[in-house]
DNA sequence: TGAGAATAGTTTCATCTGAAACTATACTGA
DNA sequence: TCAGTATAGTTTCAGATGAAACTATTCTCA
């Protein structure tokens, strides 16, 4: 039998690839804005839909329950994001950005933007299209 | 300013898609043959490439130092792998599967294959030299 | 109705993780 | 040659992770 050939082995290229970009990503706002990814990706849900529930979070980023759970604890210690709970089904939350949570998301929006710019330089217009349309594809299968 | 969108976002749809490929995969082999992603990690590079050291492991599969080596301790204590060191330089060691980590390894491969292959059945060949194309690109930016 | 199932979210616990410090060995240049 | 530096790999420690159990609330249908 022949070996697998790692290199070009869908699922590890894939996850090699993602990791280091998220690495990558992680590293223009850790710091400086003091986020770990999960508490990142909430507020990049957050700052396009707002007054959802951590489940639609959970949806949303593909995390896990108890992941967003943890980070949502944590932008509230920070004061980022707001949380009321739901007159008509009080286990339901409905999240969203505070103004100071806005102020950091519209500053880290602007570097992320960036960083994918940099990170597809060397794709031409169709190339990306083949991209969205192939990853898409993929994910449907996923 | 406009809201980043996530849905189009190209780290986030690659860590979505790895993480759920990741797990997918996992799924095929965690249980059944009691290996963790970086245990299988180890082993698919000593399947391909014998008697390499720990860091040749760690440069090929983008796998933290400390993870490689735990992932490498319990992989001995399972007899999956064995271990010698280089009579040239002892600090590097010569890994490599033992008879029944092979046997394990091929077991596995072709259900690698198998889940590859339902992954991308949506895709025609050209499709598929694009997306390889595609992601050799970005691995290079990256 | 109201008992059991379902849902939203949190806590616990055992495990996994990687940065930093450490051990052991090999290299380098004054 | 040997002091300082570099490299391979391990251990420690502090935090992150997710499965399972838990709380609280709502739904469902006999």
């Amino acid at each position: 039998m022949k070996a697998l050939r790692l290199e070009s082995f869908l699922p590890y290229r894939l996850s090699v690839l993602a990791n280091q970009v998220s690495t990558q990503l992680a590293a223009v706002y850790a710091e400086r804005f003091d986020l770990t990814i999960p508490e990142w990706r909430v507020m990049a849900v957050l700052g396009e839909v707002s007054d959802i529930s951590a489940d639609f979070v959970c949806d949303k980023t593909r995390m896990d329950r108890v992941t967003v759970s943890r980070a949502v604890a944590r932008l509230l210690a920070k004061r980022h994001i707001l949380r009321r709970f739901c007159a008509d089904d009080r286990r339901r939350s409905r999240l969203a950005l505070s103004a100071g949570g806005r102020r950091v998301y519209q500053q880290i929006v602007p570097l992320a933007r960036r960083y994918e710019n940099a990170l597809s330089a060397g794709l031409d217009p169709a190339d990306r299209a083949n991209l969205d349309r192939l990853l898409s594809l993929l994910q449907a299968r996923a």
